[in-house]
RNA sequence: GGUGAGUUGGCAGAGUGGUAAUGCACCGGACUCGAAAUCCGGCGAACCGGCUAAUACCGGCGCGCAGGUUCAAAUCCUGUACUCACCUCCA
């Protein structure tokens, strides 16, 4: 949520940012209209407000006095009427604000490069080597159909399509990866929690999937309750602190959490439609941070960085791009993500997404800190993915696969894996 | 899922239709060499609006939340959330 005062003082500077995300100006000055509409309607109100207080008083200083008061109850009686409908004006006038302001994105950092499409990132920093290979490379479903450690045809079965099973050594393998990560953020000072999985309306609208994720079907809403399944860990760990005073010296939280992510992929249909990149279901290593606000620039670097820390361990090849205005996520003032090489695929894809939120995401939810002086701000909230970790496995089996069609276990990972170095096709 | 009790300022805790007691804490002052104790005074979140140089002043709101009745609601009515206890069920 954007500070409605802010764009009151300069709505120029506001309808320059978001334009560059799609925003009409014409929008921003529809809300400036409902602002000032509504600031009359509560100068209206509140004045005749104040006069039947007043009046009250009144009335209950001649009721004790015995005397009659019936001409001042019954011109309150009007006036009680005009404030019924000035507040149901008002209550409309505020809808329709709310309604406009809970749809607009956060103001992109000046440094985000200006785009409406995903063209014209950045390319930050190339890291790793390009693996080779004297063999034509397997995509990761074969070779993990082939090895009998992924299982997509009876997911479809038992689920549908965009699910998987995880069998013997790649169960191991995922099990794994998650831990070697939780382990890494945890040493890197993160605290590992274990979120709800599922989480109330106000929640999804705190963290800024609600209400757009409603209009595009992107999540999945448990029927008969107000529960949806998180469409990442995200949401329950910056809620933790929603409509809380952070105590100063806490200050910066930094959390991290392992979980299934659940999406829908409305609108993605015949995209990555093999394989696990794009799944219904998948587990995601989450870092979130809470900072001041004159903090949060440099913990964005800090949580990209221990993303990358993460991967380089692994030894996979990756980039770091900074996302355009129109490609970032609703909530992101600026994002780097992370894409990791495909060498089937002969790309880059996205394992990681690191976003400084600014305090868009504080305001929504009312997460505050006190001030030496004892004054109440918003926070700054980022979120990275630390990593996602379907997609690593995929990465590792297109990266460390052999011609035989074994699949060599990056050292990093052995002691999670008994010590294992390879994954061989099982009997 | 059932029954009962509860939800009021930072904390404790009164208040069943007419300005939200009181205590602790907090802030200012007096006393003191200084502090404690004591005394005097003040302050009760956050939020919204007006007027502003202003964190000053004025007003609104405010007793879990949302509605309703009323000239007037912490108080009466309806719905609902959460907490606790006891049942029921259960990994």
């Amino acid at each position: 949520m954007l500070d409605i005062k802010k764009i009151r003082k300069d709505p120029d500077f506001t309808k320059e940012k978001l334009a560059t995300r799609g925003i009409k100006p014409e929008t921003i000055d529809e809300l400036v209209g409902y602002d000032a509409k509504r600031r009359d309607l509560i100068v209206e109100s509140e004045s005749l407000k104040a006069q039947r207080n007043a009046v009250s008083d009144q009335i209950s200083q001649k009721k004790r006095n015995k005397e009659d008061a019936s001409e001042a109850i019954n011109q309150m009686k009007q006036v009680g009427q005009r404030i019924k409908e000035l507040d149901e004006q008002l209550r409309q006038v505020e809808e329709d604000e709310h309604n406009l302001a809970a749809h607009l994105p956060n103001i992109p950092h000046d440094d985000v490069p200006v785009s409406l499409t995903e063209e014209g990132s950045v390319e930050l920093r190339k890291i790793g080597k390009i693996p080779s290979f004297n063999f034509q490379p397997k995509h990761h479903w074969e070779i993990g159909e082939n090895l009998g450690i992924l299982d997509f045809e009876r997911a479809a079965k038992v689920s549908g399509s965009r699910f998987v099973y995880y069998i013997g050594d790649g169960a191991l393998l995922e099990r794994a990866v998650y831990n070697f990560y939780l382990d890494q953020n945890t040493a890197a000072g993160y605290t590992e929690v274990i979120p709800p999985y599922m989480v109330n309306n106000d929640s999804m609208y705190g963290t800024g999937q609600f209400p757009k994720f409603l209009e595009t079907k992107a999540g999945y809403e448990i029927q008969d309750s107000d529960l949806t399944l998180i469409p990442t860990a995200e949401v329950p760990l910056v809620n933790y602190y929603r409509n809380e005073v952070i105590p100063t010296e806490k200050l910066p939280v930094s959390v991290t959490a392992l979980s299934p992510a659940f999406r829908s992929e409305a609108g993605s249909a015949g995209r990555d439609t093999k394989g696990l990149i794009r799944l219904h279901q998948f587990n995601k290593v989450e870092m979130v941070k809470f900072t001041k606000p004159e903090d949060s620039w440099k913990a964005l670097e800090e949580i990209t960085h221990q993303a990358e820390t993460n991967l380089q361990k692994l030894g996979l090849a990756y980039h770091v791009i900074t996302l355009t205005t129109s490609d970032m996520s609703f909530t992101a003032a600026m994002t780097h993500d992370l894409e990791v090489w495909f060498p089937a695929q002969d790309k880059y894809r996205e394992i990681s997404s690191c976003s400084n939120c600014t305090d868009f995401q504080a305001r929504r939810a009312h997460i505050q800190y006190c001030d030496d002086e004892g004054k109440l701000h918003f926070v700054h909230t980022l979120n990275g993915s630390g990593l996602a970790v379907g997609r690593t496995v995929a990465a590792i089996l297109e990266n460390y696969q052999n011609e035989d069609g074994s699949v060599t276990i990056p050292e990093a990972l052995r002691p999670y894996m008994h010590g294992m170095t390879k994954i061989e096709k099982q009997n």
